[in-house]
DNA sequence: GCCGTTTTCGGCCCGACTGTTTTCAGTCG
């Protein structure tokens, strides 16, 4: 039983208690705890193993979920689980997926008009039944229809990257607004999170009017889902949803800090400020005092913060995670930027399956401020990339040995490949062709479906291996099409910190492999990260900020990653 | 269900917008 599935369980036994009109604050515990076993830092198992420690000093995690979870652990089921399942259709739980629908709407149309599916939901709608029902209305029967028509392509979140690309235009088409003072994104986004379900947009002006009606006029609107004083939702063509805010410059940092979220982690900064008397809303911070309140910041967001005598932590770390035990230690990490970056170590040429040659991919890296660079193309395995046989590898290395001859050290390229673990174990290249590289990295590309047994035992042996540098995306997910491949993650972390080996977190932003709540679990086991593109043309090696943003939700430092340093520190750090 | 410098009960973050209501519940972030 993994983490991620205890985690499943628990969510979904929080859906379905708020189906059921449970106290919220019950649901809320299980979400909670939900999440801290997601994102806990190793196997519950290993908690459980250990003698000297308690599930219970886990803050979320009390004396139920923590029998729960050993229950969990011990049988894979949970009879409260099995109950609730037997009680409510799972179905159901799409329906309250539906924008506008919540557990409450979703109970009423189960118990009077005995709606469990999306297609018994459309049925009814169209039927006008559903405007019979208390609460329900013509209206309301036209926004079901229209949210399930739009759940499937609305629920998908979209890569940072992309998001990014929206928020840049939109970002330009209101800044021409000429009462736009102040305007930034919030959100997920703002936190650097893998994926983005819709764009925050915070504005300052006097006429928020007029910034509205600048956003009705945006080239990518397909609809305006609702628009008040103060704040305008659309959706644009994509169906990506950007939400608008027109706050006074007073209540900037107030309200960035409120949007930037995340929820848990305002959650907490709210408890924090409660305790001292004051009260955080988007507005500002105010000193309550019987029915009076007073302003006494919010203008800023670091002037938010230092009411509660906190630093204004980096948005990547606000998840709640760790970051106000580090703040309350004095020891909040100095995050990782991209400029910290001196080489990068994963990218393809056209001599597998890369866009650019040798040369191309040397100068673009050499343009964008790096010093080193790895060739890492494909080993022979990757047969669809024409991945490179020993003899085609060797020939590559000599020519990187006359270019490296020609730069004089202005620039170094280290002779290296991605050679593939194979199905049955063992290094797609042989031993004495791979100890002449300077940097193998090792990957799974095929044989993914195999057994969690199979997978860490191939990636253990590639760890054990002398040639290998480091272990390429090391999970192997694609964000949004394709789930990580069963590997115990915790035996490669003890694998790679015993060897020495480094740990990739692959830039892009499809895979950001490993995540970032591993990225952090292999900083605590000392383990390096090299931060790499795995860029497929020049275009690609711009990939390195996503991976950048990852590192920093893992609260990664300069230092934690084995790139920021010069090849020769490096090289070093490879031989210990 | 969790938690405790108001500590074993009684809180648990807070406000905008919509639609259905005549004063508010539900949803959302």
């Amino acid at each position: 039983m993994t983490n991620s599935r205890i985690a499943d369980i628990f969510d979904e036994i929080a859906d379905l208690l708020e189906f059921q009109g449970s106290n919220p604050f019950r649901v809320r515990a299980y979400r909670h705890g939900a999440r801290i076993i997601r994102d806990l830092h190793e196997p519950v198992t290993a908690v459980l193993a250990d003698e000297s420690r308690k599930l219970t000093d886990l803050e979320g995690i009390g004396k139920d979920l923590a029998d729960k979870i050993r229950t969990l652990v011990e049988t894979g089921v949970l009879a409260q689980h099995q109950e609730l399942l037997a009680q409510v259709p799972a179905t159901v739980l799409d329906i309250m997926r539906v924008p506008g629908l919540g557990p409450k709407k979703a109970a009423s149309l189960y118990k009077e008009l005995n709606i469990a599916t999306l297609d018994q939901l459309k049925a009814a709608c169209e039927a006008e039944q559903v405007r019979q029902l208390k609460g329900f209305g013509a209206k309301t029967e036209q926004t079901i229809l229209h949210g399930i028509s739009i759940a499937a392509a609305a629920n998908e979140r979209v890569y940072w990257s992309e998001a990014d690309a929206v928020a840049q235009d939109v970002k330009e088409h209101l800044r021409s607004c000429r009462s736009v003072e102040q305007l930034e994104l919030a959100g997920s986004f703002r936190r650097g999170k893998e994926t983005v379900g819709d764009l925050d947009v915070l504005v300052v002006s006097p006429d928020a009017a007029e910034v509205m009606n600048r956003l009705a006029e945006y080239s990518e609107l397909a609809e305006v889902i609702a628009r008040g004083d103060t704040k305008m939702s659309i959706r644009t063509n994509k169906g990506l949803q950007i939400d608008l805010r027109v706050v006074p410059a007073e209540s900037f940092g107030a309200a960035l800090q409120y949007f930037t979220g995340s929820k848990d982690h305002n959650v907490v900064a709210r408890g924090l400020a409660k305790q001292r008397g004051l009260k955080i809303n988007e507005y500002g911070v105010y000193r309550v005092d019987g029915d009076s309140e007073e302003y006494i910041a919010g203008a800023s967001e670091e002037d938010v913060y230092a009411t509660l005598d906190l630093p204004c932590f980096p948005p990547e770390l606000r998840e709640s995670r760790r970051e106000f035990e580090w703040a309350a230690a004095g020891e909040l990490p100095e995050l990782i930027s991209v400029d910290d970056i001196r080489g990068d170590l994963h990218m393809h040429t056209t001599a597998t399956d890369g866009r650019a040659t040798l040369e191309e991919m040397v100068a673009a890296a050499r343009q964008r401020g790096l010093s080193y660079i790895a060739i890492t193309d494909h080993s022979k395995r990757v047969s669809m990339a024409r991945g490179l046989d020993a003899q085609r590898v060797l020939a590559q290395w000599e020519e990187i040995d006359t270019l490296n001859a020609r730069l004089k050290g202005k620039f170094i390229v280290l002779k290296g490949i991605e050679c593939d673990i194979l199905e049955a174990g063992g290094m797609d290249l042989p031993d004495d062709v791979l100890a002449q590289a300077d940097w193998v990295l090792a990957s799974v590309h095929y044989g993914q479906q195999q057994s969690r047994d199979q997978i860490t035992k191939r990636i253990l042996g590639a760890i054990e291996h002398p040639a290998v540098t480091a272990i390429a995306h090391p999970t192997g997910r694609i964000i949004n099409r394709r789930e990580a491949y069963e590997v115990d993650i915790a035996a490669v972390f003890s694998a790679a910190a015993k060897h020495g080996k480094f740990l990739e977190l692959n830039a892009n932003p499809a895979r950001l492999d490993l995540h970032d709540v591993h990225c952090a679990a292999a900083k605590s086991h000392g383990i390096p990260i090299v931060i790499n593109t795995d860029a497929h043309s020049i275009d690609g090696l711009d990939c390195m900020r996503y991976g950048i943003l990852q590192a920093r939700r893992a609260g990664l430092t300069k230092n934690d990653v084995a790139n920021t340093r010069t090849w020769p520190q490096l090289k070093k750090l490879i031989a210990q």
